[in-house]
Order: C-alpha cells, then sequence, then structure tokens
DNA sequence: TCTTGACCTTCCCACGATGGGAAGGCCCAT
DNA sequence: ATGGGCCTTCCCATCGTGGGAAGGTCAAGA
C-alpha cells in the first residue's frame, strides 16, 4: 500500500524508460525533480511510475515531448475539457498523415524507378540516371 | 564551354542546396574538397554542381548521407552493376515501408482513440485514459 | 570488518542533418 | 576609398537517445 520508492534503475525496468532518459526529462522538466535519499540518490514513488508510463506510451505513440508536457499537463488537470485532449491527438495525427505522405511519395519514386532498373550485371541503371538529371529527364 | 566556376553562394543557388550544407558535405567527405581561389573561396566547376545536384534528388528521395555515398561511388564507377544501385534503392525503399508501417500503426492507434473521444467540455477522455494505463485496459 | 560488485551520481561527447550567428577577410561598384 | 554583399572559420542549438569516465554508495559475503 506504502509507496514503493524504488531507485531510478528499478524504475527503469518497471516502466521501460531508460535511466538516462528519465534524468533527462527530469533535466528538461519534463517531469518533476525527483525525490532524493540522504545519499543522493534517486527515489521514484508508484504515482512516478505511473507518470513515467504515461510518458513512455506518449512516445510509443509519436507524440513530441512538447506534446507529451501538454497531455501531462491536462492529465493532471482533472477539469480539462476532453475537447482540448482530442485537438492534441488529431493535430499529431495530421503530422504523422503527413509524414506518412512524404515517406509514400519517396517509396513510390523509387518503386517506380527500381521497376525500370533491371538489376543485372550491367552498368545501365534507370535510378542513377533519375539521380543525376532527374529534373532534366522528367 | 568552360566550367562557370561558380562561387559557393551561385552553386547554393544553382542546385539548392544550402551553402552550409555544402561546406558540410565537404568536411565529413561526401563530397571531395573543393577548389579554392588564391585569397581561399571555395570555387565550383559545372561537375560539381552536378554532383551537388545528385546529392539534392536522393536527399529528396530520403537516402541518408551514408546511403548517398553509396550511390555516388556507384555513380562514379561506370562499370557498376545496375543490380547493385537497385539493392542499395529497394533497401532504402524497405526501410521506407517500415518507417511507414510505424507511423501508420500510431496515426490508427490515435485516430481509434479520438472516435471514441467526444471532445466537449467534459474532462472524461479515453486519450488520457488509455495514455495513463494503457497497458492495462487493453 | 573489509572487500567486491552492482548500483548510483554528475559531466562530457556523439549521432544526423540542418540552421543561426559572430568575427573577420575579400571583392566589386560607386 | 568606402560601403555593402559576399566569403571564411568557429561555435552553438535542435531532438531524443546512447556511451562512457570518474567517483560515491550500498548490500552481501568472507
Amino acid at each position: 500500500m506504502s509507496a514503493p520508492s524504488v531507485t531510478i534503475g528499478e524504475a527503469s525496468r518497471a516502466t521501460g524508460v531508460s535511466a538516462k532518459m528519465i534524468r533527462y526529462y527530469e533535466e528538461t522538466g519534463l517531469l518533476g525533480p525527483a525525490e532524493r535519499t540522504a545519499s543522493g540518490y534517486r527515489v521514484y514513488s508508484e504515482g512516478d511510475l505511473h507518470a513515467l508510463r504515461f510518458v513512455r506510451r506518449a512516445r510509443d505513440l509519436g507524440f513530441s515531448m512538447r506534446e507529451i508536457a501538454d497531455l501531462l499537463a491536462l492529465w493532471h488537470d482533472r477539469s480539462r475539457a476532453s475537447a482540448a485532449v482530442k485537438a492534441v491527438a488529431l493535430d499529431h495525427v495530421a503530422d504523422l498523415r503527413r509524414r506518412i505522405g512524404e515517406l509514400e511519395a519517396m517509396a513510390r519514386s523509387l518503386e517506380h524507378l527500381a521497376e525500370r532498373c533491371c538489376g543485372d550485371d550491367r552498368p545501365d541503371c534507370p535510378i542513377l540516371d533519375d539521380l543525376a538529371g532527374g529534373a532534366e529527364i522528367r
């Protein structure tokens, strides 16, 4: 029932966030300063671990640290409007979709070039031709 | 007919690669050291501009500098097998597809959560609920 | 009690690719 | 000759992450 008060290494193992990153999150203010033992060791409560898991999950979903800071503030604000959270999430989805579109365009261009490249021992290669003169040729 | 011998600023405007990046490419060895005037200014020939456009196009296609170094070497090797180029390109496509898949998974998860979030003035929010306890709840 | 090994601390450095900016030199046109 | 626009090098920042050194701490076993 009492807070477990684990060290940074145990917190890392319990949350999947590296000790390095836990310190970094503290240093940059994403998370508040951790409690310390008399000898200076950082100590984490169950609530701290909860926050670390929150951050980890948000990173897994591709949120930036800036966005995570916003989400954490909303999480701690019990009277937040769900609309505010949804807005952050949908902004992020739009960003993801934009990046997906860029990567898709690259992949399609390259696949198109690769299709036309016979890929044998001969030196002729439409891929290099495109890179070397792309703008002029098409 | 003669090589135009332009300055770095003109080379930048002619190729769309910033002067900063041209110097960086030289510093890291992606491109050979540029010719210099007596006073130390870098000087670029038409062949140099061609290489810069090659790099720019490859960057536009998302190739890393490491991959571009490989592609430049293949470009300069007139007896290369097109298969080698195709292999680099298809490796890169696979990498792009993998990254697209990751972003897609994030976007879909978030869209799924956002759908279930009514997004009004009330504080209840499945998005935050997922972040706060994701692993346990689903 | 002493040692040993695992842990913690802070501090610095690196990545990849890009941009910002300062301090100082160069070149050309007026 | 002077001014403005260009060039040079050098350092710093980004973002999120990892590596590693130097030194302190803690618990377990001899």
